[in-house]
DNA sequence: CGGGATATTGATTGATTTCAATGTGAGTGG
DNA sequence: CCACTCACATTGAAATCAATCAATATCCCG
């Protein structure tokens, strides 16, 4: 049983609304409840229903599927201020965890869904995520296809460069075997290929979770 | 210039409702312009305000990207029924094109839009439509991500099969380029895969295009 | 019956994985 | 404060899968 469900967040007290009061993400803040996860506690499972709707507040999220023999492919990463669990159908696809320890408000989806019946502006930005979360995958697929290690590399670091407070350095909240499974590498070769991009001096490893990037153009140049 | 924008849909005759008032899918064959694409014409280009919605009538799409360097990434496959052509921003992330000789009926994105306003049934319907297509797009990332040649042809080939009309064989509307773009491979890995399925009897190649699926548990085994 | 595009097959190379060992860093308890 | 430990990360050597290079083969169409 995942730790989503093991609370009820109904039950949870509200915290007071800080923003734009019919905005999506604004109503999540209102009137969702804050629960908080620890290092690598599950959010909720794949196949799982999809129940509510997410945002991070602090920390970070993945989600992920495992393949029958245990390899795992990561989806995506939500940082501060993502909105997730948004779901096709009535189950959940992938899983969800929490990265290290984390904090998100949820709201029931069924609240959103008749809140869009009457609420256009609800309604138009459900679809805009949805679309926002489309692109996202679609930029993935295309890492995963026919990048080379290095590029796969490359655009991830500016990927993650451009979420945040600096561009020229980013502080990586996953394990290398996140980002693996994220770039469809195995953890060696994500190593190796930082050690390499190093030695080139497109980025610099100040510690293994801490990256420098020394020459974006490079980076830029190898992202294809 | 591609194709779709040399003509004015707007000005091509409205075909005949044949279906419920309200549905996208009707208010599209409904509302929707009919038009001819030949053989690898572009419907439209990446880059492109995306302006239309689609829906195929006859042939099959590809939509797809180039990388710098010439490798293509092929996002989707759309046949008949499918629609295609939503967008997260303005632009089209994508380019499409027919594969062989293609008919669509196109709308005006802006009806839509002002559709789904007024009509909550709309409204939801373009959020499953986008939800729909998110999954594909997650799915399609699983795929790429962490499979084997044998396991991306094997999901290929099911997934291909669940959309014909008998599910023991499969029509190929694409080439063997295109499958490879779709995968992630090289045209002589698919080419020597298919031929390693039929050498274990899992299918059977009827000619290049037509393929029957001999031992769908097999390829359910592959799939992982 | 060409002729060009499409597909298959073969030989070789090469990038990434796999297997294995070593290094590093943060937290714990002596 | 240091030694210990455990998880995480890096590095090395060998194996492997798919890509590349190259040659036929097949199909479709005029």
């Amino acid at each position: 049983m995942s730790i989503a469900r093991a609370f009820n967040p109904e039950v949870l007290s509200l915290r007071p609304g800080t923003n734009a009061p019919g905005s999506l993400t604004g109503a999540l803040d209102m009137m969702g409840a804050e629960m908080r996860f620890p290092r690598n506690a599950e959010i909720f499972g794949e196949g799982e229903p999809a129940e509510y709707l997410y945002r991070v507040v602090r920390g970070t999220v993945r989600i992920s599927t495992l393949l029958s023999d245990g390899r795992r492919q990561i989806g995506a990463f939500y940082l501060p201020g993502d909105v997730f669990g948004l779901e096709a159908g009535e189950l959940h696809a992938f899983s969800a965890e929490a990265i290290g320890d984390t904090t998100v408000v949820v709201v029931k989806r069924s609240t959103f869904e008749t809140l869009a019946v009457s609420n256009r502006e609800v309604a138009q930005e459900l679809r805009t995520l949805l679309a926002m979360h489309l692109r996202r995958a679609q930029q993935h697929m295309l890492l995963l296809g026919r990048k080379t290690a290095q590029e796969r590399i490359a655009s991830f670091l500016l990927q993650m460069a451009e979420r945040a407070p600096a561009a020229s350095a980013v502080d990586l909240p996953m394990s290398r075997q996140d980002i693996a499974d994220y770039l469809g590498l195995t953890i060696e070769t994500v190593s190796r290929t930082l050690t390499q991009l190093e030695h080139i001096a497109a980025i610099r490893l100040a510690s293994s979770r801490h990256i420098e990037l020394c020459n974006r153009a490079a980076l830029l140049r190898m992202d294809a």
